[in-house]
DNA sequence: TCAAAAGTGTTTGAACTACACCCATGT
DNA sequence: ACATGGGTGTAGTTCAAACACTTTTGA
């Protein structure tokens, strides 16, 4: 850093800094979002992510958390910092600097999220739109290298620059689901191989062989087999849980 | 965000941003790193990365080019965003957060940096400190889940938070190592595929298989011949470059 | 001629794939 | 009984690891 003693910090502008918050969880075999609709100017009733302002005596990690509480109730979710978006025009309003994170709620703590009545300021669980495939995510590849084959521009769905904070997030969630044990936070507690292998379908966006699924998860010892069995419209299943581990690499 | 109209941004305190820059080369088969004396308190003396405050108009990937061309003289180099780091007091000169980014120079290109001669603020080659083995890198598991194993808290290398910043570049460099073909970074155009073993050997800080090694290369079509030899000491050796492709990914 | 690095061939075992098949339950 | 999802067995293939081996050069 520059610095002439005695260091004076305001000699250079700072700008606001922010945070937003992609939610992932499992409904009905795919992949949701939860988002908030705006109430006011700009982007006035628009789909937007949860965020705010970072507070002068916390982190980012713990100002996601926060705001992640407060808009829309959501507490002990796994969070992860995912990018920092700065463009300098990205916020109408001025320089805001955001730090993006990605948070991951288990299928059976779907009620937990606040989801609103019809006031300015509710939240909504939404399909992961299609959409959102075609947009590039920041930060995969190098700044300055052969720009990647462009693809059409498109009606943002979503206010800000969020259409590209959730294709960012996305893409992180595919990259790690190889390496990490990720996915069982979108699961419950116990589950099915099956509930899991659905987990991993809605996030890949592609079928997966099941006795390959299965025997990985085994064999690996990612998970355990429970006592209990899952009984429903057919042939009772047995109940798994993840195996208790230091970190969620494998 | 949270908002009323007309919604002044200066509501909410601003911190200062910076962003730092690690810069890792191969040397004498060793992972290098650049760093910069600090001639100044606070950390007077001990090595810091080269960085600086982010420009109203520039993004943090722009601002971290500049400084790295600033501080250091190098330019077009392989530039990604890295992580946000925010503890409060990581900079004890006031509230100051740092967006880290990881750079990656050929090998055949160390001397583009700036090393210096011996005044106050000199760029410096280094091998990557063993000890940095031991830091534990941000941003790898969720945030509120089971602390991980406690290693003993050491004395830092670098000034700040930088050891922590460091650690983490290596474990995304890590990360990223088999499913990307970002080693390439480090090579020079054209290399031998011993070469390019190092540079795994480095990273991975273990010996690979030399078999398994070249025929996975060979075999994804991440390399193609060339016409050249390389001449040395013993038997020459074919010269091989990275097969061109839109992404680092593989 | 010898040391040292470049480069190849061969065997083994692990793991993914595909597909067929059986099992257990509710309707 | 039968439809449906749960779960298993097997054969083929790919691929990584380990190791021994040959080749080619400079000294």
């Amino acid at each position: 850093m520059t610095d002439h003693p005695p260091f004076d910090l305001a000699r250079f502008e700072k700008p606001s800094l922010t945070v937003d918050v992609v939610v992932f969880a499992m409904r009905e075999s795919q992949l949701h979002l939860l988002v908030i609709e705006r109430g006011i100017p700009p982007f006035e009733g628009r789909w937007a992510l949860p965020g705010g302002f970072v507070l002068p005596r916390e982190t980012v990690e713990q100002a996601a958390a926060r705001e992640l509480e407060e808009e829309t109730g959501l507490k002990d979710v796994y969070l992860e910092q995912l990018y920092t978006f700065s463009t300098p025009d990205r916020d109408p309003r001025g320089r805001v600097v955001s730090v993006a994170h990605m948070a991951l709620l288990p299928m059976d703590r779907l009620d937990d999220a606040v989801v609103g009545g019809s006031d300015a300021r509710r939240a909504e669980w939404i399909a992961l739109p299609e959409a959102i495939e075609k947009v590039e995510p920041a930060g995969l590849v190098t700044p300055g290298a052969r720009p990647r084959k462009k693809r059409e521009p498109r009606e943002p769905h979503f206010a800000f620059d969020h259409d590209v904070i959730v294709a960012t997030a996305l893409a992180r969630l595919r990259g790690k689901l190889e390496s990490t044990t990720l996915a069982f936070e979108l699961l419950p507690a116990q589950f099915t191989l099956t509930e899991a292998q659905r987990v991993y379908e809605a996030i890949l966006g592609r079928a997966v062989d099941k006795v390959t699924f299965r025997r990985r998860l085994t064999q690996l010892e990612l998970v355990e087999e429970t006592a209990e069995m899952r009984r429903g419209a057919h042939r009772p299943a047995r109940l798994y849980q993840a195996v208790p581990r230091d970190s969620h690499w494998i």
